[in-house]
DNA sequence: CGCGACGTTGATTTGCCTCAACGATTGTGG
DNA sequence: CCACAATCGTTGAGGCAAATCAACGTCGCG
């Protein structure tokens, strides 16, 4: 609880009293490495704050290759909102890493969280805005830059992730084939 | 006002007297066709809602290319949500395409309606998570997508902004050379 | 009228993909 | 605990989608 109470506090300040009503909710849930939080065509009935472990947040395209969204380590919030929020089938598949940990909570309870706690209101409103930014910056990177300017943009950004995926997942996240991956990082350590 | 009172009725429901409230601090402000709502390096002063013309928003990208992250026209909302609530020097320039109006807020006026309205608060986290799915998916679709594919959807899913841009517009939001869409239109007109 | 932005087309190049093969590592069931 | 399978990272050959470069006629605007 620690991590999540971190969180949110890094958002909007909560008095204890606020922050209890906040977590009440919250339900800690385990997965295995390689377990489903969430599968494509399914509803997603949660939302979920990664406490321990790693996840893939991916969609499966027509082509059957799978482009990941995004890596959710400690810290991090996973789910598919458009499912979530609308209660309709997932594009999105959630899948364990690593075995971890997940403060999850339903629908409901977040709605009522909304009424009771004007300020998760704020929260919620405050993370989705920096996804937005951090969602347009993904985009023009994709659009100006080389597969070799992503890859090593990625791993400036985001080291503590990348050791823990294989290349392969990187791949998947940077829209590459993993075979050019591979030629790229050996091309960058021959420096 | 109408459009806009359409819009937020859209998302959240405000009695008259909210309504009133919200609307208040908005201001005109009238945009000259190639005019400038905001220039990469400024600071974004102002979040607009388009009441008529049409606007580009876009990064120029190291290489000095520019790259299209969404065209607004009537019905949507313009800023640069990292220099707005920040108030840091801005990544994004807006530029006018067509002689418009804007109803604008600035920061302060909008942090005030936070405050004396709740449901501002909610109106704004609903729409920040409309435009995450909507960025996820375009994400997706510029790894997975051919050119051509890109071009489809787009005009399928904007037929009435396609038909205000010129082509060279279009392929700076596809991400693809203005030559290399030609040979997609003429391809297309084909069959 | 003249200039600049536009759309088009062709020739050439290139960044990245696809396919195939290989050894190394990891995971797993017997 | 071992043997086998699965997944991984790497490398090479060949191919293709899209970029780049260059030239041209058209159009709208000042």
């Amino acid at each position: 609880m620690e991590l999540l109470k971190k969180n949110v506090t890094n958002n909007v300040s909560l008095s204890d009293d606020e922050w209890q009503k906040f977590r009440q909710p919250f339900e800690l849930k385990t997965f295995k490495k390689k377990e489903f939080l969430l599968r494509e065509g399914e509803i997603c009935r949660f939302e979920g704050f990664v406490n321990k472990g790693c996840f893939r947040v991916y969609h499966i395209g027509s082509k059957g290759f799978e482009h990941v969204l995004y890596f959710a380590i400690e810290g991090w919030w996973i789910g598919d909102i458009d499912s979530f929020t609308n209660q309709i089938p997932a594009q999105l598949s959630i899948q364990a890493l690593e075995d971890s940990e997940v403060l999850c909570i339903s629908k409901k309870d977040k709605e009522d969280l909304y009424d009771v706690l004007p300020k998760v209101e704020r929260l919620f409103r405050i993370m989705s805005q920096k996804r937005v930014v951090a969602l347009q910056r993904r985009v023009i990177s994709k659009m100006s830059k080389s597969a070799e300017e992503l890859y090593l943009d990625y791993i400036a950004t985001y080291p503590q992730i990348v050791q823990r995926l294989t290349s392969r997942q990187v791949a998947a996240y940077l829209g590459i084939s993993h075979e050019f991956l591979s030629k790229i990082r050996k091309k960058i350590s021959k420096k």
